[in-house]
DNA sequence: AACTTATTTAATCAAATGATTAAAAATAAG
DNA sequence: CTTATTTTTAATCATTTGATTAAATAAGTT
């Protein structure tokens, strides 16, 4: 039994582990990650993974619910400022999602195919009111610009075309690197160079 | 042994298992996949599996290498006809990935997950030369059209940005519905919208 | 030092899993 | 019908894998 009430923090190894934990999941997705792999990528035993933690799919659980807030509480910071306008919100989205994957390429796919794996079960945690939704300076801007610029379609599809040209890239990286030839740096400059294009684009389709 | 020499197609079986094979292999990736969800799928005993083909592993390249072929020489028959503008052959592309990803939803998130997880071993078998990429009418009306819109950047960002906006709401689909609560229905008729709206998109963007 | 608690390890377990085998059932051939 | 061949099954094997246990080592307290 610990010795102190409050959970101790061996930050040392138990944190080593979970950045082992992280490293590997992400890389090759909960069904495919071995808790021994784990072990030896952190450099402990395995039974220290059952020791720190539960069992896999709590540890999972525990990192799969941060790669969630990475991508979805990172960017409330910007939808819900309401001093900047739509477009630079946009803007400043697309700027930090490309930075963030630059360090992290693998989440996208990761994030995607776990969800989908299990969508009801990580959906649920991430909580993200449905109210607080209607709060937010992003969605009532984006409410006057539909009604102000009466588009012809449902701006749902704008905000898909932001995503979609900034995440999709880099879940489609390895393809497309094989197909051109391109390294990791290329690509890295030509995400870089998005930063700028894709408002640019974006811009255009909300003419 | 068998009786005849040419290989004998038992259609039936062999056929149903590899239909199982196929749902239950890109729905949940190669490592999730169990051999017994596939004998259970398919109605058949377990030991079918290793009579027809010999391993999970040949059961599984059989049946991606029909996929990637599936996203690749489908398109092939588009992108090499001299007789269709390039605008023309983006449209048609788009019509034809929103088609086939209507009916295989699951598609994008497997292929790029499992190309992901072994791009070597994957992305060899594609072949695909890279001498014939020259003489696809697509890329010479490519190349025309960069000399002479001279475009202020590298004319592949447009080619990610159709391949993202038409792959990348499919793979998101699990997430963007939990999110809007949206029906499949509702779903497959937003990206039937998207089968005129992207070529527009795209159209605006090589003005 | 003596004692208690926390950390780490090696060894092992039980269940899951891919694969094989031997026999039964179905189908075809003579 | 009898025999041979192909297809299918139930039972079993060997390994892998997540988890546990008991013991060893380290760290902290008095």
């Amino acid at each position: 039994m610990k010795k102190t009430e409050d959970i101790e923090k061996n930050a040392s190894t138990e944190e080593k582990i979970k950045e082992a934990a992280r490293r590997v999941f992400t890389q090759k997705g909960y069904a495919a990650t071995r808790t021994r792999d784990i072990a030896a990528e952190s450099g402990y035993n395995l039974a220290l993974i059952n020791y720190y933690f539960r069992s896999k799919e709590k540890l999972f659980e525990m990192i799969m619910l941060e790669h969630l807030q990475l991508f979805v509480h990172s960017v409330m910071g910007i939808v819900s400022d309401p001093a900047t306008s739509l477009e630079t919100k946009i803007e400043l989205l697309i700027s930090h999602y490309i930075d963030m994957l630059k360090g992290n390429p693998d989440l996208p796919i990761f994030v995607l195919s776990e969800v989908n794996a299990n969508p009801a079960k990580l959906l649920s945690r991430l909580g993200f009111s449905k109210m607080k939704h209607e709060k937010l300076a992003f969605v009532q801007q984006w409410k006057e610009l539909s009604a102000k610029k009466k588009l012809k379609y449902n701006p749902l599809h704008i905000l898909l075309n932001v995503l979609s040209m900034t995440i999709f890239p880099f879940a489609a990286s390895p393809l497309l690197r094989d197909r051109t030839g391109m390294s990791v740096a290329e690509f890295n400059a030509l995400m870089e160079e998005r930063k700028k294009l894709i408002p640019m684009w974006i811009h255009d389709m909300l003419k």
